[in-house]
DNA sequence: CTTCTATAACGAGAATTCTCATCTGCAATT
DNA sequence: AATTGCAGATGAGAATTCTCGTTATAGAAG
């Protein structure tokens, strides 16, 4: 597996590159933006990791003229920003995972490894709805620009949701999706979770978007009656 | 999709077929155990539903048969006996799930989409480690022949142990596999689900099965100091 | 052997998930 | 329009999962 970190400070870029390497992995370094860029489209890598706060070239326009070179190599970014927008941007832009400075490594590792593994998500990463919006790398979720925190199970309904808006989904296909295979109909949980999640996502919104088709089951659509 | 249908009531074969029929499949039916193993020998089927409870050759003798053809098809048992026994003896002889009767159509469906959709299993339906004793298909477990109750965390721990005994997990591997990739090791959740695992299935029995092996992770071995 | 430090075990309580019983309201029928 | 039966909504509480702070212990160092 061929790995490419694109990192000024030689520091860090050393840090992880050992760390890596430790795994096996071969790994080339970048110490900015250009010289990441060119590595990226002479070498064909499996992972590039990708700071944003490089010379030359900042790191959203690296990110996406690699992504406009048609060039789909999973890119994990490492980013000392905390702030919302700033990912929001990657994410727009592309990038598959990201973590915040300053991390654990065994952390890093383990997104490395997921993102080496998990088949490419060819899907834009973000999914949008009237004014809900709904980022699936990072798990975040707001409507009318207002963040909504929402549990996991709750996410994971939501998701499904918007991955299939404007058509009805019976209670077996929620379940199957969102809970496993040897879930048991027998309760209704699915109808716990959808009222969860309307509290969430329509009290206090207008249009509503989750609706009951009796007999059915629901749909996620903005407009109806 | 092609299924066969082994069932000896006919009112209960008829609801059968037509309920799958619905659902776009195509069904053969056979109404005991002699015709539907021939059936399963001259015809090639997706999935195979089967009652235990038939004439001329016993259901599990069907399984057994159509297993040492070395048919891998996948087999639901359907079945009115609710006793443990049975039901290990089918998981032995090579059934991938099963359902008792009286079930709701709704959840016989799902077994059946879900063992459509699912990769083979071809490792053997029972994992053994000492007198440990788990069943994937039906997430049973029993430790010297007494049942252990766990929760589906637990469950998933242990399993992934028994996949990989006497062989030494890190955290990072255990939280892979049995949480998601988005898991954030800042936490100790895999040692306090070790824990709860140990007070379950080792506590009051020996030899003790899960080891601690310091600075790196967690061993399960029946042979240990 | 004793002390020290890092690592793991554990307890307690918070948050999430799930179950179940009851309530509400739609729509079919009279 | 009133009645009624049933699907869905909802509240309450049980079970599970997770977090975090404290205590215990192994193994290294003195």
């Amino acid at each position: 597996m061929r790995i490419l970190v694109i990192e000024d400070e030689i520091k860090v870029a050393n840090f992880i590159k050992k760390g890596l390497e430790e795994e096996h992995y071969a790994v080339d370094t970048a110490l900015d933006g250009e010289s990441g860029l060119y590595m990226s489209e002479v070498n064909d890598y499996d992972l590039i990791v990708l700071d944003l706060m490089i010379p030359k070239i900042p790191g959203l326009d690296v990110l996406r003229r690699i992504r406009s070179n048609k060039n789909k190599v999973p890119i994990l970014v490492v980013t000392a920003k905390h702030s919302a927008e700033d990912i929001v941007k990657g994410l727009d832009s592309g990038c598959d995972d990201y973590l915040t400075k300053p991390f654990e490594f065994k952390v890093f590792l383990a997104r490395v490894r997921a993102l080496l593994r998990r088949e490419r998500v060819d899907a834009e990463p973000i999914l949008k709805l009237a004014d809900l919006i709904l980022s699936p790398v990072t798990h975040r979720v707001t409507r009318g620009g207002k963040e909504i925190e929402l549990t996991s199970k709750e996410y994971g309904l939501l998701e499904y949701f918007m991955r299939n808006p404007n058509k009805v989904l019976t209670r077996t296909m929620i379940s199957e999706h969102v809970w496993d295979y040897h879930f048991d109909s027998m309760t209704n949980v699915v109808d716990v979770y959808v009222n969860y999640l309307r509290k969430k996502i329509d009290k206090g919104f207008e249009p509503k978007l989750i609706h009951t088709i009796r007999g059915v089951g629901y749909i996620l659509s903005p407009d109806r009656p």
